[in-house]
RNA sequence: GCCCGGGUGGUGGAAUGGUAGACACGCAGGACUUAAAAUCCUGUGGCCGUUGAGGUCGUAUGGGUUCGAGUCCCAUUCCGGGCACCA
């Protein structure tokens, strides 16, 4: 019988479905193994070949664990709110709840055809609202808590209103809004219930809050860094703004050193525990009150790590949002701070962490008071500084610090050194700790250690400042403005949020007529009739992505209860998730928020743990090969005029007179190419504002104007000589003004990659385009006609008449455009063969880009495998002979390696191992059961479909999911004799066989009796002989 | 820029500090075939040499630790991921 998969995969999949193969009870009694992948968002490209790297993985250790003897959990859902779905539904009116569920029911396809021993009656969906009523439901236990630092935990809010009520604040340790007054019992008792309520909010740990947002005027609406682009929205090309709105936060910051101390009980990635470190960024310094000369009222609150640098702070750098900028420039710097600050305002905040080699910045006219000398320093701004980290202010001290030194040298201002110990201060900073201090006043001739505790304790007494512990980490913003999220389970009266009753959970998302803000300005969510509470608004905001995603993994233990987010029972049962599979680029994201809400709900009592996943593992990404094609900016015209039309043009004429354009003329005529009295000026046709100025200008200079349209030039760009008759008939004709009637066929042009160099590489516009219309990185040019991107598209193509694509190797995604599925794969080898051969790629932890040269070898070794059962005719053909020594060896030494690759996740050896072993028993020609079931039995978590068939080919009925995993004997892998390398200084000379039991004596000996160990020694003393059983000989002469 | 990974034949990759290149792909030669496909066999890191010798270089680059380094340490370089509203 040939091995088609075609013939046994369905049949299994429906077995294995009519049977419940896979679906898992609660048992208190047997012990329980815990598996998750991160849950897809669910893209309208469907599932591509990087999701099924991580499930196959989990899936192969899932069915291990299972034939191990464990209760084993492998769920499956969908993060399934999300902006792609919302974007779809603004461009074509779909409800995002619609597309959603399309695009879950072709995953859900996909993952069928697979294989995976998913008990898909534990599904969960972010967007259901069976579900997201357990993520308002948290939100609204995180609403009616705050930190308590003295007890180190959440607690909940109505105690804090008992103790203000009794004592004020004055005792309380929590953590807390920075600006919290201070107030006492008496204070708090005769507060308004709206004061009192607008008071809690500095303390629950979630809360609206002002943070700073990309806004976008033209789209109204809010836009991540990664849709902003140089400055301007990525679509559309619109101007971004930064800009302060009123947004819900979640005071993470309050869980900050415990998610850093989390860290040390739990097996995760180093470079994730690292990542969330430094995404956490503790640092311990002081902060410290500069008073500003001449504003009795005004302070400027600095952090430093480096308060014992403070007589060498020349300046004071200001981000430009920070507050006191407006209040403190001085008329005479107004008009260049304002530029600055609109300038600033315009960039995206990792544009402006980016820059460092330009120093920007301009001074205020204001000026600080150094607490400590008294010293006027003066105020700068600079975008360097960010408003949303620390206080929005630095002290600069040029000396220690390279950005500070930077700046400093660029400006001219003083650079004191303030450690006897600084060197080459002209060339450099020098963030030396070393030494004594110098110029520094109180301090001078203490070392490091000595001076910071005394600078810190007179900030104290004298209350200028004060130690302090800062945080990199900001408290999360948790508001979206947008429609396809959870709705906040939260209503405004008198603008202070007050929470709806659990009662009346789930909040359910409202129908709209529209997913776009509305005319004012305010989220989506305004548009839904009949949005309030009790004749109050609810807010308008949804939560992020991350909110659901932040505590799924319990909603797979007990997914359909109504009453509870998970049930007592269940998760004392399955307690925490054992191994969490996923990707490293959610290290600070998703991985940090889900630790975050864990530690709550455990403050709360509510999950066993602190931590909700004991071990992580990291899949390197599939990366997909993005194709990219050019689109030609105005400039490219001009360009392309002056290259292709005019030159030859003019080598036709003969000599001829061109003006050399001024710089007036340059701003008047974009393209000002002028010959005997004729303007040439290169447009698109819809300019018509800019085409009526230059044709002013032209007839106020006495000139003729010849327009010639971007868009004509496109028609004829690969026929240049069109275009110079124009001209040519231009030339001869007196017409003041010359512009074609015709109308445009094409918009827009597409360069080939290989003849960019021509022109000026910003002329272009680099663009993805859809892998699938791209054969060897050559467009099709058929294909890509049919796609509304070249719908009005010309290309210019290269001297082969080919459209040439660049291309980069990147994270595969949709908007990348470089998306394949399995189906295809699947359908032409199989589920098996795609499983394995995933797994053989490599090792799941490295990134890869996809590439399906090699899959025959995968597809061979299963079709070997399939034939050691079956005779030359043909015909099922299994032996019950005992194995001989040699098989036994085979088998043992399969077993032994599969079960150590499967336990430290190493897939893609496992394969290899299994190929060895195949390879091995045909050339034994075995056909032995003794030595074929264990190995169906091993095959079995990698290619389930096969091993079930031949599970049951071998006289079984009950699935080969519930055999016993193998076990390997020792004695079996032994060998009399061990082939040993020899190297003489390290370097290899010779190979001796010897008994394996050889003693290090006996080995020493035979090794130096060998002629070649003899020649190479060239007659020298063994200094001594390095002797590593089952190993080497090293003799070092 | 900052943080985190990674760099091994033509390709994917293997290698608890102990014979670098397992297992595959590809390629070359051969067998079977009228032919092709499929299948099977042999070879396959570079260089020098050889007729079954052997030598030498080699894990991005340059240093270091060690009897011994792809593996550990330092520096450089290139590539990938993350950088707070993509998920």
């Amino acid at each position: 019988m040939e091995y088609r998969p075609s013939d046994i995969e369905q049949k299994w999949r429906n077995w294995w479905k009519e049977h419940q193969t896979y679906k898992v009870e609660d048992h208190p009694d047997k012990p329980k193994y815990y598996i998750l992948d991160m849950f897809p968002y669910p893209s309208g490209a469907g599932l591509h070949v990087g999701h099924p790297l991580g499930y196959i993985a989990t899936d192969i250790l899932a069915r291990y664990k299972r034939m191990r003897g464990f209760n084993v959990l492998h769920p499956m859902g969908y993060d399934s709110f999300g902006l792609p779905a919302e974007q779809y539904a603004i461009q074509t009116g779909i409800h995002p709840a619609i597309s959603t569920e399309q695009n879950i029911v072709r995953y859900r396809e996909q993952l069928d055809n697979i294989g995976f021993s998913f008990d898909w009656s534990r599904e969960v969906r972010t967007s259901d609202a069976a579900f997201y009523k357990w993520t308002q439901w948290i939100f609204m236990q995180l609403f009616n808590h705050y930190y308590d630092s003295a007890a180190n935990k959440a607690m909940p809010v109505s105690d804090l209103v008992k103790r203000f009520a009794q004592s004020g604040n004055a005792g309380i340790k929590a953590v807390c809004d920075d600006d919290t007054p201070n107030f006492s019992a008496a204070e708090w008792n005769a507060m308004s219930e709206r004061e009192q309520l607008l008071l809690l909010l500095k303390y629950r740990l979630t809360y609206p809050g002002e943070a700073y947002v990309n806004w976008c005027p033209a789209l109204g609406s809010v836009l991540s860094n990664d849709e902003v682009k140089d400055g301007v929205s990525e679509r559309g090309g619109h101007r971004v703004e930064r800009k302060l709105m009123n947004q819900w936060n979640m005071r993470i910051t309050a869980y900050a050193d415990r998610l850093i101390e989390g860290l040390d009980g739990i097996d995760w990635p180093d470079s994730i525990k690292e990542q969330q470190r430094n995404w956490i960024g503790r640092s311990v310094g002081a902060s410290v009150r500069f008073a500003v000369d001449g504003h009795d009222q005004a302070f400027i609150e600095v952090f430093t790590t480096r308060v014992d640098t403070i007589y060498g702070a020349t300046f004071m750098v200001l981000a430009p949002e920070h507050e006191l900028v407006e209040q403190l420039t001085t008329d005479k710097q107004r008009t260049e701070v304002d530029a600055y600050t609109r300038w600033a305002a315009s960039r995206s905040e990792i544009d402006r962490m980016a820059e460092t080699k330009k120093v920007t910045g301009v001074f205020t006219g204001a000026y600080a008071i150094n607490p400590f000398n008294g010293e006027r320093i003066p105020i700068w701004i600079a975008d360097y500084v960010l408003a949303g980290y620390g206080t929005g202010a630095v002290m600069a001290v040029p000396s220690g610090d390279q950005r500070d030194w930077n700046f400093a040298t660029q400006f001219k201002l003083p650079i004191v050194p303030i450690l006897d110990a600084q060197k080459d201060l002209d060339q450099a900073a020098d963030p030396t700790k070393e030494g004594r201090y110098i110029n520094s006043d109180m301090i001078n001739g203490m070392p490091y250690a000595e001076a910071v505790p005394t600078l810190i304790t007179w900030l104290e007494q004298n209350g200028l400042g004060k130690g302090k512990t800062q945080y990199k980490l900001r408290n999360a913003v948790f508001s979206r403005q947008r429609y396809w999220g959870e709705p906040v389970p939260a209503y405004w009266v008198d603008d202070v949020p007050r929470l709806i009753e659990e009662s009346d959970l789930p909040l359910v998302l409202p129908n709209i007529d529209k997913y776009l803000p509305t005319e004012t300005g305010e989220p989506p969510l305004g548009r839904a009739e009949g949005w309030n509470y009790k004749g109050h608004q609810y807010e308008l905001s949804t939560m992020p992505g991350w909110a659901g995603s932040s505590w799924y993994f319990y909603r797979y233990m007990d997914p359909h209860n109504d009453g509870e987010f998970c049930s007592r029972p269940a998760i004392n049962y399955w307690q925490q998730v054992d191994f969490y599979l996923g990707g490293a680029e959610h290290a600070v994201g998703h991985l940090l928020y889900s630790r975050f809400w864990n530690h709550f709900l455990y403050d709360l009592g509510l999950v066993p743990h602190r931590e909700f996943a004991r071990k992580l593992v990291n899949q390197g990404m599939i990366q997909g090969r993005s194709n990219f094609v050019y689109r030609a900016k105005e400039q490219f015209f001009e360009e392309y005029l002056m290259i292709k039309v005019l030159k030859p043009f003019f080598a036709d004429m003969g000599p001829m007179v061109i003006a050399e354009p001024d710089y007036e003329e340059e701003f008047q005529y974009d393209f000002a190419f002028e010959a005997n009295d004729l303007v040439i000026e290169v447009t698109s046709w819809r300019q018509e504002e800019k085409i009526a100025r230059v044709y002013k200008s032209a007839l106020a200079d006495g000139k003729r104007l010849m327009v010639l349209f971007t868009e004509e030039l496109i028609d004829h760009i690969n026929e240049p000589d069109v275009t110079a008759g124009k001209i040519r008939a231009a030339l001869q004709s007196r017409e003041k003004y010359i512009a074609s009637t015709e109308k445009p066929v094409c918009e827009q042009l597409f360069v080939s990659e290989n003849l960019l160099y021509k022109y000026h590489p910003d002329a272009f516009t680099k663009l993805h385009v859809d892998v699938n219309l791209v054969d060897a990185d050559i467009l099709n040019l058929e294909k890509a006609r049919t796609q509304p991107m070249f719908e009005k598209a010309n290309f210019k193509l290269d001297p082969k008449g080919h459209y040439t694509c660049s291309y980069e190797v990147e994270k595969m995604s949709k908007s990348k455009y470089n998306v394949v599925n399995p189906d295809d794969i699947v359908a032409e080898h199989g589920a098996d063969c795609f499983r394995m051969f995933e797994m053989f790629l490599g090792p799941i932890t490295d990134a890869k880009p996809w590439n399906t040269q090699g899959i025959s070898g995968v597809s061979g070794f299963l079709k070997k495998f399939w034939g050691l059962f079956f005779n030359g005719s043909g015909a099922f053909s299994v032996s019950d002979e005992d194995l001989t020594k040699e098989e036994l060896r085979v088998l043992h030494t399969c077993i032994k390696k599969v079960t150590d690759d499967i336990e430290r996740m190493s897939m893609n050896t496992c394969v290899s191992h299994f190929m060895i072993a195949t390879n091995e028993l045909r050339r034994l020609n075995t056909s032995k059961r003794a030595a074929l079931e264990p190995l169906v039995i091993m095959l079995a978590p990698f290619g389930p479909h096969t091993a079930e068939e031949l599970w049951h080919q071998l006289g079984h009925d009950t699935t080969v999911c519930d055999a016993a995993w193998p076990v390997y004997n020792e004695e079996y892998l032994k060998t009399d004799t061990v082939n040993y390398p020899i190297q003489i200084n390290g370097k290899l000379r010779a190979t001796i066989e010897l008994p394996s039991d050889v003693t290090a004596h006996d080995a020493e000996q035979a090794a130096l009796a060998l002629e070649m160990v003899q020649k190479w020694m060239e007659g020298k003393p063994a200094r001594k002989v390095v002797f590593v059983p089952g190993r080497m000989i090293n003799v070092v002469v």
